[in-house]
DNA sequence: ATGGTTGAATGTCAA
């Protein structure tokens, strides 16, 4: 059975329904994964996805941040939260379980400025996953952490290596943070089907024309543990949906799995 | 040059 899951931050989820619902429509993945909905629960747009014949599992907030799952099959079991003791006062996480697989999607906090304390935050929020995939997971299970990592982590990776040198989402202490939450036992998928391919992710607003110019960055990953790796056969970033109209700063990432491939444990 | 644009909310913050 291909298996296929996708991740996109929407930058705002009922701002983008069409986009989104026409994506989801066309692509058909089994599990979409999004980031910044900027709702709370009661005003997410649940019908939208029900009628195009999806379960929706959404963690919101006010104004900013906001997860959700799409997924054609219900979730096994859902954590919208870390609950590792600490504050989970921000929408930026949310696991479920499906097939056998582990999905955890998480909106990392952007970190706006390396001397704002926001970037401490941001370091802090990669030593958490790390704790927690630490002591929730182990990395021979079949694992998917994806979602907007706001974190590019290579050269490859922004259109401006030594210009973006030590910006906010190219600064060394983050790189490090991803590679080390990396390290815990993920592959980056993206990478894996493509070493030297320089794609993006992301082109922000504020750039004039930054799209059409590919000014961009690759913030967006699907970070998958080794079993899955091997039974991977495409990873890959739909740029359309950025050049639509009224688009999300972001493009959707998405990747498929051979999952009888996989070995059953 | 320290800008620019967008979403949510309707102040202005966050990205």
């Amino acid at each position: 059975m291909l298996w296929k899951i996708a991740t996109f931050n929407v930058n705002g989820l009922r701002a983008r329904l069409p986009i989104v619902v026409d994506w989801l429509k066309k692509q058909q993945p089994d599990v979409l994964c999004l980031q910044e909905t900027k709702c709370q629960d009661q005003d997410f747009p649940y019908p939208a996805f029900q009628e195009v014949g999806y379960h929706t599992y959404a963690r919101g907030e006010k104004s900013f941040n906001g997860v959700a799952l799409i997924s054609k099959a219900p979730l096994a079991e859902v954590w919208p939260e870390f609950g590792d003791g600490l504050p989970d006062s921000e929408a930026r996480l949310i696991a479920g379980q499906v097939s056998g697989i582990w999905i955890i999607n998480t909106y990392i906090p952007q970190g706006r400025h390396p001397q704002d304390p926001a970037f401490t935050d941001k370091l802090g929020f990669f030593d958490r996953l790390r704790n927690w995939f630490n002591r929730r997971f182990r990395p021979d299970q079949p694992l998917i952490w994806t979602g907007d990592m706001n974190v590019a982590p290579d050269k490859l990776d922004v259109y401006d290596p030594e210009h973006l040198d030590g910006a906010v989402g190219f600064h060394p202490l983050e790189r490090q943070a991803l590679a080390e939450v990396a390290a815990w036992g993920f592959i980056d998928l993206y990478r894996q089907f493509h070493p030297q391919d320089q794609q993006f992710t992301f082109w922000d607003y504020r750039l004039a024309k930054s799209f059409a110019r590919n000014l961009g960055w690759r913030l967006d990953h699907i970070m998958v543990t080794a079993s899955l790796a091997q039974v991977a056969k495409e990873c890959e970033v739909d740029v359309a949906p950025r050049g639509l109209a009224k688009p999300s700063d972001h493009t959707p990432l998405w990747a498929v799995f051979e999952l009888e491939q996989l070995d059953p444990d």
